[in-house]
DNA sequence: AGCACGCCGACT
DNA sequence: GTCGGCGTGCTC
């Protein structure tokens, strides 16, 4: 019998995203199964590389076998598929759907760690010149690749390569390793440990100890070593010496990093539900009931309690015997979110997001893996969780952009979930206070089911009072400052008061620039078309596009003049006006800057929940899910800076923003205040967040979009070509134009090419095209053609991306 | 991606 | 005449 895997290999390219047949050795027999990972040898020269299995047959002889030579699977990386049926059906949907390389959205399911790192090494095989011998091997047997490639004498080693006098050796490593601590296990019965123990020599009280010990312990438990060393006094090598006599086995015991571990989570029971929260549960649950595969939006304004319906909903998914994942933006999966779900769950509870090492996080996969768990909470890929018997998917905050992965594969959770949902024939349900203008118009139409909770959960909040100042008249006052009058009595007020004031700076866009106010000089970045921006922890300039970095000049490099300011406001610099305001204030500054530092987040955010700050300064991420009740007053600085971005939905994003910031005011019983200081104060995005009217913006922006010929009347698609030469940039975009209006049918729309917003970027020139369409059935084949064809452009350098539905235009 | 094969310019 | 440039083809 010949035995044959067919293996997708870790080689991310248009040429080799297909599964390539290797043979199973002898050796590995049955241990090769599907979607394990394997070392297979790929190409010239030894190179060895990782690989996915996708299917395995056999055949009675070579003769029926029509693929000549093929090579063998090495090694298996895997003791158990990493990946089941479902998931590998998954990967070939976001493949399909995403025009990403089947490899890379195999990797994109698993945790990091599970990807291997790849070595390579320089091995000796006969004698060497001295010099080499001495200086670069130095006693070693092998020396590393890098090593060998930074030295002189790399030349020369490829000549002795030829010669044979070295040889390469390649490595694939595998990085997931649980951590391990040693164990033992009993072997035998209690009669035959009796009848070793009468057997014992005189005096032989260690083993004697031992043999009663494994007669009163349970059978198949598995001890740690070191804790029967600890409390019974049993010492390792006496279990070593009744590992010798056939006693016990020794065996590894796989540790779990719990990141919860050391903390005690109060048990959190369910709250009364209001009528509205019952009517949606009711619904939810009798879909889930039904085995159907509806999607439900759940829209809700802030503390109407939606959060306790998705806990419900779980119980009732787990009460079935059933799973459940929970998908929230990762900026929202604080403490206060992760800590709600401990607290109803317990141990049930998986976390997946960032903020944990890549060994929890693998130990978290494992956990969810090994049916330990079945509720998994995390941010856009713990769509990935291999749970089985899913009960029900929710997202939250179903707007976030963030549920879409901004690099190939460039896959919508939401998509994700809803084709999981129909595997599992359970609902998927969406929430948000603000739900996206392409779900709102699906419930519209009844695509969706629509849910929704209008009472505040919470009987003694009131949804705060909005004012908004007009930047203009301000302006016109004087002396410009980030701050407007209004909003400055009113952080007085709070100080005054000893209550908490937030402050948001859209940056969206946005930054602090250096600019000559003699000849209106900026300084660019050397490498992309943006100008650079300062940072004052830093005292440098830096671009946010390639990372470059440069001094802050004293002098105009243009004029030569001195009156060089900066310009734009940066959180750093509104901070340093604070402190000149209100001496007093203590003040906290959460932005990238910030933050950067594992854990930091948390800490601030902590800090001000305690009340050790007055006034929190901070970017967009202040607005996500924060939950502090001693804030009355949120400012928002600079309302209109995203409104004025060449992207439609610019007016959409702001309302959300707006609309999310405004419900940190005041959720407890005092009263909340927001100030929204802008220059466009007539601008409906503004004004209906004033309002908080989602309604209202929904029926205004659908007017807007429909004659704009945008989502959610047309699907969108954006093709960017970008390549050091711009030229061959452009040409590229024509070429694919003219393709595409072959193909395509007069109802549809091509804008472009048009050269990006910020069309060079570390060197290289973008330029777009931006495809919307109502119905093209033939559209997925003809851009995988395009692609196809490209590949000779793609080898001169030119790289083009496809990205269905993108989220970001500009 | 990464490696080998192959066919044209500046060197021992 | 050869070393080495990078265009082209292929990887089970």
């Amino acid at each position: 019998m010949i035995y044959v895997a067919e293996v997708i290999v870790d080689v991310p390219s248009m040429q080799t995203d297909n599964a390539y047949s290797y043979l199973i050795p002898d050796s590995l027999g049955d241990e090769v199964k599907v979607g394990m990972r394997v070392e297979v040898p790929f190409g010239k020269g030894n190179r060895h590389v990782q690989g996915f299995v996708l299917g395995t047959h056999y055949y009675q002889s070579l003769a029926e076998l029509d693929n000549h030579d093929m090579k063998e699977i090495v090694s298996v990386l895997d003791l158990a598929p990493v990946l089941n049926d479902e998931m590998l059906a998954l990967a070939d949907e976001m493949a399909k759907s995403t025009f990403a390389f089947k490899i890379t959205c195999l990797q994109t399911m698993l945790p990091s760690v599970m990807r291997a790192s790849y070595e390579k090494f320089l091995v000796k095989k006969s004698e060497l010149p001295a010099d080499i011998e001495l200086q670069l091997f130095a006693g070693r047997h092998e020396v590393n690749w890098d090593e060998a490639v930074a030295s002189d004498f790399f030349p020369r080693l490829m000549g002795l390569r030829q010669k044979e006098s070295i040889d390469v050796r390649y490595e694939v490593k595998k990085r997931n390793r649980s951590k391990v601590i040693q164990g033992f296990q009993g072997k035998l019965g209690v009669e035959e440990y009796h009848e070793a123990q009468k057997g014992l020599r005189k005096g032989s009280t260690q083993k004697e100890n031992l043999l009663l010990f494994l007669q009163d312990s349970p059978a198949d438990k598995v001890w740690s070593i070191k804790e029967v060393e600890e409390e019974f006094g049993i010492s390792r090598n006496t279990v070593k010496a009744g590992e010798k006599s056939g006693w016990l086995e020794i065996v590894e015991i796989e540790l779990q990093r719990d990141p919860y571990a050391d903390r005690i989570f109060e048990a959190d029971y369910h709250k009364q539900l209001n009528d509205e929260q019952q009517s949606a549960f009711n619904q939810i649950t009798a879909s889930m009931a039904s085995e159907s595969h509806d999607t439900f939006l759940l829209q809700g304004v802030t503390g109407s309690g939606k959060t306790e319906v998705y806990l419900q909903v779980i119980a009732e998914a787990l009460e079935q015997g059933q799973s459940a994942i929970m998908l929230v933006p990762e900026i929202s999966l604080t403490p206060q979110t992760v800590n709600r779900f401990k607290r109803r769950f317990g141990d049930e509870v998986a976390v997946l997001h960032s903020g944990l090492s890549t060994g929890e996080k693998y130990d978290e996969w494992r956990k969810i893996e090994r049916k330990e768990a079945r509720v998994v909470v995390g941010a856009r890929s713990a769509i990935f969780a291999p749970l089985e018997n899913l009960g029900v998917i929710v997202i939250d905050e179903e707007h976030e952009s963030s549920y879409k992965q901004d690099e190939s594969p460039r896959y919508h959770a939401r998509d994700l979930a809803q084709w999981r949902a129909e595997k599992h024939q359970c609902p998927v349900v969406l929430g948000s206070a603000t739900p996206c203008l392409e779900s709102r118009a699906r419930a519209q139409k009844g695509v969706y089911q629509w849910l929704q909770l209008n009472q505040r959960a919470v009987s003694a909040a009131q949804l705060p009072s909005v004012s908004v100042v007009d930047l203009r008249v301000e302006a016109a006052k004087g002396q410009m400052q980030s701050f407007s009058e209004t909003l400055l009595t009113k952080i007085q007020d709070r100080l005054d008061k000893n209550e908490q004031s937030v402050l948001m700076l859209n940056r969206r866009g946005y930054s602090s620039f250096v600019m000559c106010r003699d000849c209106g000089f900026v300084l660019p970045c050397q490498n992309c078309d943006i100008s650079l921006t300062l940072h004052m922890d830093s005292k440098k300039m830096k671009c946010h596009y390639c990372g470059h970095e440069e001094g802050i000049p004293n002098v105009c490099p243009s004029c030569n003049g001195h009156k060089i300011r900066y310009f734009g406001t940066g959180t750093q610099k509104v901070e340093e006006e604070l402190k000149e305001l209100f001496p007093e204030a203590r003040i906290l500054r959460m932005d990238v800057d910030t933050t950067r530092r594992k854990g930091a987040h948390e800490k601030l955010l902590e800090q001000f929940g305690n009340h050790e700050a007055d006034i929190l300064l901070g970017t967009q991420m202040i607005a996500k899910g924060l939950d502090f009740p001693e804030v009355t007053l949120v400012g928002v600085l600079n309302a209109d800076t995203a409104l004025n971005l060449p992207d439609f939905r610019s007016a959409e994003k702001t309302f959300q923003l707006l609309t999310q910031v405004s419900g940190r005011a005041g959720r407890a019983e005092k009263a909340g205040e927001v100030v929204i200081q802008t220059f466009n104060p007539d601008h409906y995005a503004i004004q209906y967040a004033q309002e908080q009217n989602y309604e209202g913006f929904y029926k205004r922006e659908m007017v807007t979009r429909h004659q704009g010929n945008y989502p959610p009347f047309f699907y969108t698609v954006q093709i960017v070509a970008s390549h050091e030469d711009e030229n061959m940039a452009a040409k590229k975009m024509y070429q694919i134009v003219l393709e595409l209006q072959k193909v395509l049918s007069p109802n549809s729309i091509i804008l472009g090419p048009t050269p990006k917003t910020v069309a060079r970027v570390n060197n290289r020139y973008f330029y777009q095209v931006v495809l919307k369409y109502k119905q093209e059935p033939a559209l997925n084949e003809a851009l995988r053609k395009i692609l196809n064809d490209s590949q000779l452009d793609i080898r001169q350098g030119l790289k083009i991306t496809i990205d269905v539905e993108p989220q970001q235009f500009i």
